[in-house]
DNA sequence: GGAATATATTAACATTGTTAAGTATATTTG
DNA sequence: CAAATATACTTAACAATGTTAATATATTCC
């Protein structure tokens, strides 16, 4: 059974212990093949043991979409570097783009999916009007920062700059969802001669948003 | 039983009467809770026979994706009437963002749920590539016209139209997204003073957009 | 009328999330 | 030390889900 070895644990290991079985799962067969039975089943629990760890499977869901914010933050973290902001602002570009294509189902769950969300809305708060985003904020702020600081060199005169970093962010999730969903790549199967794939559709659009940017000097 | 009623139509039509009964209730509550067996309980056959008429569940939800797009062409086929390619641009997106906040439901099944065009790939076609998108290219299209034809106005000097459409339906597809599944909303909550509320930050986004666009003459 | 075909159903399988009730084990209390 | 309590976990079950195989019931054709 193995009983002996997982009981050595100390106490409250074990919500780490679900969330590590419910990440690796997650991150090899997807959120839908990710169900509390097989998790329990992966760490010897019964099925039920995680009811006691987490309210329900939005909790885990939030839990993992956390998970993939940290992971996203180490890539964004080496960009604090690069000095010129506009510079900056194509690295965070092509780091988004890169998180987005390669943690597809990371991305998914923290931008797409309502399940994390409806977490904060139903089960977190106190709060009637349902939870805060702190995880989308805190991205938003060092993107928010560098549109502004473009701002001082000269980019994206007259804007707002809180209103012109969502629009920045909105066309860079556009294209990556887009791109990792499939329909990008379902679109170009048709023969207009678009793109060869989606994922060079993808590239050839962020080029050009960049060029774009570029020119709003 | 009502059985006689229900007799009475011609053969064939039950096809219809499957998705008319799915998109009644997929209109009401939603995707995911249109079950098989909803959808037979509330036209009186058992669950099974609509296996008869439609592959899977993928293959319901193609069809429901198709009324979607459809739903889209009326209300996209006024549009034709505005002569000035970059007042027409202006108009497809206004309706483009009315449709997905007002059409939620089909907007995700149309252009962020992976489920129909899963069916593209393995249930409709012979090829092995996965058959082509139709209803997006379709879609597509008349946006490339457009942003042709305002190339021949002056507008988006340089740029190659085909990136340049796809780069502006990213970034539509990306506020409209963001703002339908909450994130938006979520992020407003935090005490950021970013935007009243997601709808409020959509309208803001789409008008710099605009204005971004149209300075690109 | 009997055979062939089309159409629909019953029953079942393997899943899913979730809850109520029960059972050990450990800890505290008298 | 023995009893009461609290902690940690499990068993069993409910109500759904998509889906398939086997079966029944009409209808059509010869």
């Amino acid at each position: 059974m193995g009983i002996k070895e997982r009981k050595e644990r100390h106490k409250g290991d074990l919500k780490q212990l679900i969330l590590d079985s419910a990440k690796s799962l997650f991150m090899k067969y997807g959120y839908e093949a990710t169900s509390i039975r097989k998790i329990a089943a992966e760490i010897e629990f019964s099925p039920t043991t995680i009811y006691l760890y987490y309210k329900d499977k939005s909790d885990i869901a939030y839990a993992l979409h956390r998970e993939g914010f940290k992971l996203m933050a180490e890539k964004f973290s080496a960009l604090s570097n690069v000095e010129h902001p506009f510079e900056r602002l194509k690295a965070m570009g092509r780091t988004y783009i890169q998180f987005a294509t390669e943690n597809s189902d990371f991305y998914e769950l923290m931008f797409i999916m309502k399940e994390p969300l409806d977490f904060l809305d139903t089960s977190c708060s106190d709060n009637q009007e349902g939870e805060e985003w702190k995880e989308g904020a805190n991205t938003f702020i060092p993107l928010l920062k560098t549109v502004e600081e473009c701002q001082q060199y000269g980019y994206f005169k007259g804007q707002d700059p809180k209103t012109f970093a969502l629009l920045v962010w909105s066309a860079m999730h556009g294209m990556c969802s887009l791109t990792i969903h499939g329909h990008l790549d379902h679109m170009c199967r048709e023969k207009l001669d678009l793109f060869e794939n989606g994922k060079q559709a993808l590239d050839a659009a962020y080029s050009s948003f960049i060029e774009l940017l570029g020119n709003m000097k």
